[in-house]
DNA sequence: CGTCCAATAAGTATTACATTTTAGTGAAGC
DNA sequence: GCTTCACTAAAATGTAATACTTATTGGACG
């Protein structure tokens, strides 16, 4: 885990964060430094770290003479990995996991037709050593054994498109799949169609075949959209 | 402009960010923060919170005994605006310009098919206000008018896809669009194809014709991307 | 050699105080 | 009554001195 680590403020971190992304303050809310001092039974200095790093994200914003007020939400950097994953935390999870899985159906096929353009032979061999992972797996609630494969995989992809920011989605991928399995949005055991199309995407980058690689993602994607709407309504 | 603002420590970030995103200390590279305090002249307290803001980004990390370390590229928040300003600014931008537009050519037709279902007659108003717009100062060296009704246009439509993580992009989109006048990176006047297709996608948008509205916007997608070929090799 | 321990260097945290900005208030003037 | 302007006080911002923690380094000792 990236987070939640030492030092004292990103402790604050870690109680804030959640606190606003949860909606528990509404935006509008306004947190004066001295009370949060109190609260946390922190210095003033460590509270003006952890609310720094709020303001760099966008949760808040600090003015003087009115305290930390909590931004409206559509003002807030979404894509924070940090955020991603204090909402996931919460309460609105279901819709955060909506808005993520529909990223993904958008660039994960893309990323994949350009990975079947680029993909060294080692990343070739990566993704079918994954996808066969996945098959090894996919029986007899091994979930974790197979999360691990998939998040690689899926990994693997997104950094061989030569695309450094389809490469950074890897996290929010990893974030989405962890969830849903962590928090039992999914089936007792994978899909076995998803697994076969995973094998075959493998197949379709080492054979170079563009066409297909983006065609069958854009399958793996659109069935993990179609998995969130049964299970999580 | 976000940033760049008031207070000590944001004036220290607009310097330190650039030289970061810019290469000009390579990953590695540790910063001590009493060098950076006698460097530009500020306090501990105001050197640490700026690195708590660098930190969240994942531009450096800050250990005891070694100091504050540039971290490799790849682990970057390049998903930060911030960072993402920086990086346009800089020595890379034609790198930048190309990830950006790609995710754009991901993100943008899958949004506007949404868009094509869920759009209030209010967002359909404006986005044919846009397009009509475009057309009006699509000619006669009128590129900063222009420009403002593109923003707007894609604006609308990410965030009229109801999808909170594409209406977040379209800050990106911005960027990138703005990018590309300042800097040039394109004709003279804008292509007349790209601001017909513009019309087009309002008016499928209007008429709840999603496929078509996907379509028509990959075309302009595309259409930029083969501009930046033609004109940032 | 290898282990342990002390020295040291760096970030981390607390405290107290000075400065700056600005919302809010209330009085003067139109 | 409404505007405007200056004052006040609240809160963040910035500085400085000091003490704490913890990795690393290197040497002493087994």
């Amino acid at each position: 885990m990236t987070s939640e680590g030492r030092g004292l403020h990103a402790r604050l971190l870690a109680c804030l964060g959640p606190e606003i992304t949860s909606g528990e303050y509404p935006p509008g809310t306004v947190l004066r430094t001295d009370a949060l001092e109190r609260r946390f039974d922190v210095s003033r200095t460590v509270v003006r770290e952890a609310v720094r790093v709020l303001e760099s994200m966008r949760l808040v914003s600090s003015r003087r003479r009115v305290g930390v007020t909590v931004r409206p939400t559509e003002e807030w950097n979404v894509f924070d990995p940090q955020v991603i994953r204090w909402r996931l935390a919460g309460s609105d999870r279901p819709r955060q996991l909506r808005s993520l899985t529909m990223l993904r159906s958008a660039v994960e096929p893309v990323a994949a037709g350009l990975a079947a353009r680029l993909a060294t032979p080692r990343q070739c061999a990566e993704l079918t050593e994954h996808a066969l992972g996945m098959v090894a797996t996919s029986r007899g609630q091994q979930l974790d054994a197979y999360l691990v494969h998939d998040v690689a995989f899926h990994r693997v992809v997104l950094r061989a498109s030569g695309n450094e920011m389809f490469a950074k989605l890897g996290d929010v991928v990893a974030e989405v799949l962890a969830g849903r399995t962590e928090h039992h949005v999914m089936f007792t055991d994978p899909d076995p169609a998803a697994v076969t199309l995973h094998v075959q995407v493998a197949e379709a980058v080492r054979t170079r075949d563009e066409d297909r690689a983006e065609r069958l993602t854009r399958e793996i994607t659109t069935g993990a959209m179609a998995e969130l709407d049964v299970l999580a309504p």
